[in-house]
DNA sequence: CTACCGATTGACT
DNA sequence: GTCAATCGGTAGA
């Protein structure tokens, strides 16, 4: 496997709209018991550090986001219901920003992904955040993990570039600053969340 | 301690 | 489309 295209600090170390939008086509990978999981980012969302009232740090520093409020190129993990969702903390230390992973299409590792899941429907192992968190194997014990190293939990650039026909939303879910073109969607993919 | 509430998902009408 | 399971985080008494 190629690790000399992990994505680096400087790759995460900008404002999270920029980071969000590029991190289409990128690859999160996962070693987990033996086994490397691997997944094509095709969703994301971005939460912004000033003015986003839907953001986990919009009313300061509490024990859950304290990852948002770290190094760029971090890991900020939280549990949502029953499900995890993973985000990428983008911008300097001390901004609070973050990018949410929310759906990728599946690589390598199907089948403990299907097993994870509970199903064998492809486009139903990771159209989700939660989904995907299920699928990889992803929990708080990851929060705050240092993505950059290039072990255990990484992302990557693909070995060859494809184009990317990109789409632009309002996010999901979220119930305050519903009007923000936050969404980043690869939209000719069959693993989004949500239709376009 | 209690009460409230989701950056979700799956089941159901 | 609607709805609730389910549970950690948070605020407040």
């Amino acid at each position: 496997m190629d690790r000399t295209r992990v994505l680096s600090r400087q790759f995460f170390d900008r404002d999270p709209m920029t980071v969000a939008r590029e991190l289409l086509g990128k690859l999160l990978f996962h070693e987990h018991c033996d086994q490397l999981l691997v997944g094509r980012i095709v969703e994301t969302e971005a939460y912004l550090a000033a003015e986003d009232s839907a953001s986990h740090a919009y009313r300061g520093q509490t024990p859950r986001n304290t990852a948002m409020f770290g190094p760029p190129g971090h890991a900020y993990v939280y549990a949502m219901h029953r499900y995890h969702c993973l985000n990428v903390v983008t911008e300097g230390e001390g901004i609070p920003s973050a990018v949410l992973l929310r759906a990728v299409e599946p690589l390598q590792g199907i089948e403990v992904m299907s097993a994870r899941r509970g199903t064998a429907r492809y486009v139903n192992l990771t159209s989700g955040p939660g989904k995907l968190c299920q699928a990889f194997a992803i929990d708080r014990s990851l929060n705050q993990w240092e993505l950059t190293q290039g072990r255990r939990l990484w992302l990557a650039e693909p070995l060859s570039a494809t184009e990317i026909d990109r789409a632009v939303t309002p996010r999901i879910g979220v119930t305050s600053a519903q009007d923000l073109p936050l969404r980043f969607c690869h939209a000719a993919s069959a693993c989004l969340s949500r239709r376009l």
